[in-house]
DNA sequence: TTCTCTAACTTCTCTAGAGAAGTCAAGCAG
DNA sequence: CTGCTTGACTTCTCTAGAGAAGTTAGAGAA
């Protein structure tokens, strides 16, 4: 629930960032326009510079506000995008688009993405998650995906090379079949479930990077995630979103009565 | 994945966070313990007090350690409390314990909660999400998790009161049925699926001092919650942890070949 | 027109302080 | 032994600067 009344503090830099949030939501300062400069605020309140950038620091770490070293602090857009799990895990996908497009679609933006596939070696943590052990073959996918140009999500996929090598679909970009499910059942291995573990957490130095993030303060939502053939995985990912720029549904049904 | 092997950085704060974040790794700091306090990094380092403070401030956002003011920095504990939707959602819940419990009791944590009662008139985001008017009346109950004493979730619960006003389940903590479903049931309302929206945000100032975080950057996970039975909401509910505290599961069954 | 350079911005990092506010243990008065 | 005060810590807020690093619009050259 938004509870922006926030009690008033005696502190002056949430004093600002209080007035400047003011500001946003009443509209003077649209989605995309330029907050006050540091050099503003030092001017139009009297303060030091450290307060001034506490204050924004206050507005980017609510993701109201995207500071850009020499260009400035912007307004963001506060509109999430709504990933649905309903749907998503589905025998006969769309032939015509991705879960992602649909998602940046429904969010009014083009989706795009790029992925590359290498053969490694099972690090511990991908070994533990698809019941291998260290050093085994997989074929590792890293994935970027672009919202009207700009990256909003990367992921890392991991395959068991003893499941899908000397198949047509050893490289998820080979073959027709669109989806982890369409593309196991071409070589018969049916998946029944899928678990999505999700978390939050800050951003590391290269998700900064590849998500074009702010360098101070900025978290993201990580779903790692398994597909299951009964009790066996057969490809495991982790999906790094910007953690104020997603929401993630599920629909859960409950048994009937017995 | 853990990508903690970041590239060096030219940068002195984060240069002093990455020796700390390294040490504490290595075990020369194990939980709870003390870290090196601003005035001992300026003696060290040769630092100035601020940053200190941002070396210091690097760890904290990424969940390692916990401030206090006058008090000191301490290694925080990164085990994550997992939270599981497979069997959370059951016509026949348990009689001994609640989800919560078992969830505390998993990572190793004695579990305890508050909660309060009121009637009150749906707001317009309350009533969007039971398809109320605004102002129609619903019961709001309020609940504070704890583990091991401290708090680590805080939720509001909202029901509409043409659903349970009069009924024995009136008041949630009303009646022997523990739970949303079975509670729902004694009164003929038969919830067949539930919808969980995950987000991430900042903490607010009231969340923050409910669940007893660090002032500066900290950042939460919500879930809002409603129960249906057929496409009618009969409750609505918003859960928030500490973003850096849990891990929450979701199983999701693939329907079979058609 | 198109390209390049420059000057005027912007944020980011860092120094060197000061005082407020909170914590905590030791020692003292009862 | 119990309760209170005191003092030595701690983090937090804030001032008043400086230079580095990145961006951008406009002037001038080709």
């Amino acid at each position: 629930m938004t509870d922006s009344q926030d009690a008033p503090t005696s502190h002056r830099y949430e004093e600002i960032a209080a007035e400047l949030r003011g500001a946003i939501e009443r509209g003077d300062f649209p989605e995309g326009s330029r907050l006050p400069s540091e050099n503003d605020i030092i001017r139009d309140y009297d303060v030091a510079r450290n307060t001034a950038r506490d204050a924004l620091a206050v507005l980017r770490h609510e993701g109201l506000a995207i500071a850009r070293q020499g260009s400035g602090t912007v307004v963001s857009t506060r509109k999430r995008i709504k990933r649905n799990s309903q749907g998503r895990y589905s025998r006969t996908p769309s032939k015509v688009n991705s879960p992602f497009e649909r998602d940046a679609a429904t969010a009014g933006q083009r989706g795009d993405w790029e992925c590359e596939t290498v053969k490694a070696k099972a690090s511990p943590e991908v070994a533990r998650r698809l019941s291998l052990d260290t050093g085994d073959p997989v074929t590792q996918t890293t994935y970027r995906f672009f919202g009207d140009g700009r990256p909003i999500q990367v992921s890392q996929s991991w395959e068991p090379l003893a499941i899908t090598g000397g198949t047509l679909i050893e490289r998820p970009e080979d073959g027709s079949a669109i989806g982890v499910i369409a593309r196991m059942d071409t070589i018969g291995q049916a998946v029944d479930h899928v678990v999505e573990k999700v978390t939050a957490r800050a951003a590391s130095r290269e998700e900064v990077k590849r998500l074009d993030l702010p360098t101070r303060g900025a978290y993201v939502l990580v779903i790692e995630r398994t597909h299951f053939v009964g009790d066996a995985p057969v490809e495991t990912c982790d999906i790094v979103f910007p953690g104020d720029r997603y929401e993630l549904t599920y629909d859960i049904p409950v048994e009937l009565k017995a």
